[in-house]
DNA sequence: AATAAAATATACCGATTGGTATATTTTGTA
DNA sequence: TACAAAATATACCAATCGGTATATTTTATT
């Protein structure tokens, strides 16, 4: 059964999540959070544990967007070319019309995470790990169906690919200029068409 | 001349800048700024003007460092390919060195300070100008001296191999895993050798 | 409608924040 | 070595920090 508190925690993640997105655990305060949500301490105090707790949950509500997304860009297709560059379109098109929202929660927790908060930099390493490890497996069942050369890296594939992908976001978001991740989407798909289609 | 308080900011530079560099602004306290130098708020508030001063000094204190290579790099060769080449060299060994320093002050700042510190935001954009600048100007050269093909596209080529060097930055710090900026410089000179030479 | 439980608001806590006025020490110069 | 100036230390400020105990309100059940 869905309670209130659930209801509640739901609307307080959503107003929250972009907070800590764009300023990050130390740059959001716990006014800030009151101020989001128009509730005061203790109705927060009530449905989440302390400030590291809020922004644990904040960060998987944020990365849970691109996580469905993705899912469902691997799931609709059933050629592993196709999945990939399904993907870049996603981040080539869709996703530059997300950053107002604050960025790439993987980008901004990563780093800010980095030397601070140890709950929180697992939590990015483990999502990064679950990512690389989807592309790793649409690389390897390529290379089976010889849709993909198998002479591929497939471990080190994914791990550029991914790279490519947050280095073009954080130029996109620092910049303010959606070329840089166009580019190296443009990139990325010049790549798997040269160097991986069989 | 050099005076005493020209030293005592170089040293308050060199304690601080890695704090600032790993912590970010809002991560850093002044009680982290006296702890990590040894002298009082006095001593630090005599020679900047605020934390946001001392911020926006550390990080150019960061960067320069790597602005520094970077020129002895391009100035020490003639031939454009071995120019792009000795970056992503550099990258490669050297910078890798480096990352216990803080990682790259670049993406740092980059990140942290985009939603939240304006002087700080352009002062990095600034620097990426800077950097992306100069990449552009050895592709120019290079097409000029036929050691690029002619069909390159500089301004877009310049945008590419920064976002591979940050995105490759990004996730050997984030996983404190060296080889996705190995990896990334790797793919970085295969695509100087393929789509670059002449 | 009465009532117990769950959820939220209020009022407060000690600690820490960035910053400053002033006292003290260190420095370079004569 | 005396002295002025520069540099640093001390002691303090109001404001805000994250967090909590308790009072009040809202909710669901009978």
């Amino acid at each position: 059964m869905i309670t209130k508190s659930d209801r509640t925690k739901q609307f307080i993640l959503e107003k929250v999540a972009p907070v800590f997105n764009k300023n990050g655990y130390f740059g959001t305060s716990m006014s800030d959070i009151t101020e989001a949500t128009g509730l005061t301490k203790g109705a927060i105090y009530g449905n989440f544990k302390n400030k590291e707790d809020l922004a644990y949950y904040s960060f998987y509500f944020n990365v849970s967007y691109v996580m469905e997304k993705l899912r469902a860009i691997t799931e609709i297709r059933e050629n592993s070319i196709h999945q990939l560059m399904g993907i870049s379109e996603f981040y080539k098109y869709d996703y530059l019309a997300k950053l107002e929202f604050g960025g790439c929660p993987i980008l901004n927790v990563g780093v800010d995470a980095n030397h601070t908060n140890l709950k929180l930099h697992k939590a990015v390493k483990q999502v990064i790990k679950k990512i690389q490890g989807s592309i790793f497996l649409i690389l390897e069942e390529g290379i089976k169906r010889k849709e993909i050369k198998p002479e591929v890296n497939a471990k080190e594939f994914s791990s550029v690919m991914f790279s490519l992908i947050e280095g073009g976001v954080f130029m996109s978001m620092t910049m303010k200029d959606n070329s840089y991740l166009r580019n190296m989407m443009n990139h990325l798909d010049n790549v798997i068409q040269k160097e991986l289609k069989n």
